[in-house]
DNA sequence: GGCCAGGTATGGT
DNA sequence: ACCATACATGGC
């Protein structure tokens, strides 16, 4: 897609590839607020405002490379978007989430955030997010470090209002780390995926976001209560998620992950009450 | 007060 | 390989 880069200023002035709202609020993230009429972005150590200017955006960053790189500014989704719309029940969620993007997020931060996703809602997953960097992180707004998190105990987790997730983050500290998470990327997807599930507190529907979100791959399809819900409604109903998943992956192929998004987003703004 | 939230772990057949 | 259940917490 076009934009141009000022000196702290990514301009971007394409809302139907671009759409601040869309990315943010689709679910793929939770590292960010909204503040009167602009979004704050803050992945890792990074932090980007972005307010409306014309027909687009500035994002306003001293980290321009990261954040070009963070929303794949170089990739274009009027083919893909073109591609779905092929398929009759793309075609509302694509008109209304017209702007989405699908974020290349931090490894370990999307692993962690992941986890934490389990059975709770957004509003509550970004407060415990919020309360790890407030109070694990030097400047109390990066998102910890994976020797800060590592340094805590189970009722640390508790206290931060992990719930009964505090053990798999406790777990799953020991299990790998930051360079193993790295190394992973090599692996074809179905490997990757026995790798993810082999680890505490990640199942399926974790590990398919965390290859979405994280290792960006496509060709996933993560199946929550909402996908659930929008697939028993358009086939026929199954109760089995993998399975769900696996016949949405046929329909969709290397698309998948963008598909799922798009279904997501109108699927939970339709039925589902945004925050 | 019961149900739900971007489910997973565990123990039973 | 499939199923049932427990699991913290907070909003509605």
């Amino acid at each position: 897609m076009l934009y141009e880069v000022d000196k702290d200023c990514i301009l971007v002035q394409n809302r139907s590839e671009f759409n601040i709202e869309h990315i943010l609020e689709c679910g793929q993230v939770f590292c960010y607020g909204k503040e009167d009429d602009k979004y704050l972005v803050f992945p890792q150590d990074k932090y980007a405002e972005v307010i409306e200017y014309k027909d687009g955006y500035k994002l306003l960053t001293k980290d321009t490379d990261y954040f070009i790189d963070f929303f794949d500014l170089n990739t274009s989704y009027s083919k893909i978007k073109e591609e779905l719309a092929k398929q009759e029940i793309m075609k509302k969620p694509i008109e209304f989430g017209y702007g989405i993007r699908i974020l290349k997020q931090d490894l370990f931060e999307t692993l962690i955030s992941f986890i934490i996703s389990a059975n709770n809602n957004i509003k509550r997953i970004k407060l415990i997010l919020n309360n790890l960097r407030k109070n694990l992180s030097k400047d109390g707004k990066s998102f910890p470090t994976y020797e800060e998190l590592l340094s805590c105990n189970e009722e640390f987790f508790e206290k931060m209002g992990a719930g009964y997730r505090a053990g798999y983050l406790y777990k799953v500290l020991r299990q790998v780390t930051r360079e193993d998470l790295s190394a992973f990327a090599s692996l074809p997807t179905k490997e990757l995926r026995q790798k993810l599930i082999s680890l505490s507190g990640v199942g399926p529907k974790v590990a398919d976001c965390v290859m979405l979100f994280g290792y960006n791959r496509f060709d996933v399809f993560p199946v929550d209560t909402w996908i659930q819900k929008m697939y028993n409604m358009f086939f026929s109903p199954l109760d089995n998620r993998e399975k769900i998943s696996q016949n949405l992956i046929e329909q969709f192929g290397s698309l998948s992950g963008y598909a799922q998004q798009y279904l997501f987003y109108y699927q939970r703004s339709y039925l589902g009450k945004l925050d």
